[in-house]
DNA sequence: CTATATTTGTCAATAGTTGACAACTGGGCA
DNA sequence: TGCCCAGTTGTCAACTATTGACAAATATAG
């Protein structure tokens, strides 16, 4: 599983003397499983990145953007045509977005 | 659900005169199946692209490339963050890549 | 050794996906 | 009109995967 999110979020925590067991709660789940999300052997729902990026006082857009780029990551890690497939979606997102919708 | 994949297979087919029912059973799926497939209402499997490019006379790789390309789409298609991502994502790959692995 | 932080392993409950089938729609044509 | 035929839509039980929760193990510091 990619995983700049998990890294980054580590490093936030860290940066602010948090421990697992103080975030945790915040986000409603144990410490194992944060644990598991910040070495990327859980995923993160999209929704938590809101809470988490308040409760590390870390700028959401940020946050939004590793956890996409770990998606995308997941997805073409082990393909040749990685870069091929990637220029096509950004054609077609590009197209998508000047269609307005 | 993303596309490009689906349709392509679909005009394949329709070059050469095919029928669902002709196609379906050499792929080991029904006749509903496959329309579904064609519309992008059930999801392919990365083993059945490779069937596929054969009894379509297709390029694999090109066929590959729409499957994947709408695999990524279908992550960043609702994001503000979409292209940021991107960029995120190919730095990630190009590095990988870099690192023979 | 003890205490505290984190990681690892496991598992039942739940949620999501799959393949298969019946039923329906629309077009063509006798 | 009624009957085919190609494709589509809807449904559902069986299967698979994901989830959250917990106990136990490991690691680190005093």
């Amino acid at each position: 599983m990619a995983n700049q999110f998990g890294v980054r979020i580590r490093q936030l925590r860290e940066q602010q003397n948090l421990l697992l067991r103080q975030v945790a709660p915040l986000l409603k789940m144990d410490t194992p499983m944060l644990s598991k999300i910040e070495r990327g052997e859980r995923p993160v729902k999209r929704e938590q990145i809101t809470v988490l990026s308040e409760v590390l006082k870390a700028d959401k857009n940020e946050l939004l953007t590793l956890w996409l780029a770990d998606q995308i990551y997941d997805v073409v890690k082990d393909e040749k045509l990685a870069n091929e497939a990637m220029q096509v979606a950004e054609k077609t997102i590009n197209l998508k977005k000047r269609n307005k919708k």
